[in-house]
DNA sequence: AGAATTAAGGTTATAGTGTAACATAATGTC
DNA sequence: GACATTATGTTACACTATAACCTTAATTCT
């Protein structure tokens, strides 16, 4: 899991793209599921920065690097497959798609979204977990999945908006 | 706030849709803005159930019920005058909205989504608003808002479900 | 290896969700 | 009533996602 301080501040992101790439071939490889080229093309695309993107920014990504018309169900059809395994997670109120840093851990989609430089990164909580499923369990509701989406401002937009107002 | 269990089994229903009216048209009147009959026509049909509707499912409702085409800057410009007032949610994994039973009290969109039949009702956890803040604190990051969607089995799909095992 | 089967991707068309831009009507202010 | 403001009507379009059908590639089974 990478902290947002990494990820909102300057880094080596060769790293993340090339683990995120590594670790997906592991997986599939051991649940004997195929990350085909496309799909590996299409991983290594949303993992170009840290911001969560929408599938026709990655259908144009896809078209300018293959020098091919790409259509929508193609790249619907890989971010389904990268969905399905926990490659990447969809960020339901900006309608985007973000690599999933522990995708061999299975988790629920918890994120924190900065509002001014659209990064977001997961967030990892036993305690927001547990609250969850005790608030859940009160009303007598059995729970199998949940998101959590939490918008606000990343340390260095903080600090960025604390300059201007000086 | 309404309880699950109300909610998603047999209740008179009318009290719901006209608690829900009335309480807008006096937040509306003491905040000084404008609850026109579109707006309040609107939030009535929104109120038609406890299950979240999709703006298009609202305006063929608008147009059944007024014998007029509706164009759906219509429906969306009641949604989101509804919206700012605080009248109704907007479920993000759903893309579809469902009326608030306390306006008058600012919180967060927190709610649990029966996967069978649809019911959505919000959750009110102190415990899990603080878990939520804690947990960005944690990382340095500053929360403006958060919304959560658990999904999962009301109550009475559960009993339904444990039927049909038998 | 060759045939049968399955999985993945290509292609076209269309469904579903949401807004921009501009015109008209209603409301509030002086 | 003149004027500014707000709300709604109207048209057109942008963005997001899927259905249906066909072709190609990979896997499986003799
Ligand atoms: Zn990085
Ligand atoms: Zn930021
Ligand atoms: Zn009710
Ligand atoms: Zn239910």
């Amino acid at each position: 899991m990478y902290t947002l301080a990494k990820a909102c501040s300057h880094h080596n992101h060769g790293h993340c793209i090339s683990d995120a790439i590594n670790s997906a071939r592991q997986l599939c490889d051991e649940r004997g599921v195929r990350l085909t080229s496309l799909r590996e093309q299409v991983l290594e695309l949303v993992w170009q920065s840290h911001k969560p993107l929408g599938a026709y920014t990655l259908m144009d990504m896809l078209a300018e690097a293959s020098t091919r018309r790409v259509a929508p169900p193609t790249v619907y059809r890989a971010l389904d497959f990268l969905l399905e395994e926990g490659l990447i997670h969809r960020i339901n109120s900006l309608n985007a798609f973000i690599g999933c840093p522990s995708p061999t851990q299975k988790h629920q989609s918890h994120f924190l979204i900065c509002q001014n430089c659209s990064v977001a990164v997961e967030l990892e909580s036993q305690a927001l977990n547990q609250s969850i499923i005790d608030a859940a369990a009160d009303s007598g509701f059995s729970v199998t999945s949940h998101s959590i989406e939490i918008n606000g401002l990343c340390p260095s937009c903080q600090a960025s908006a604390n300059k201007e107002s000086k």
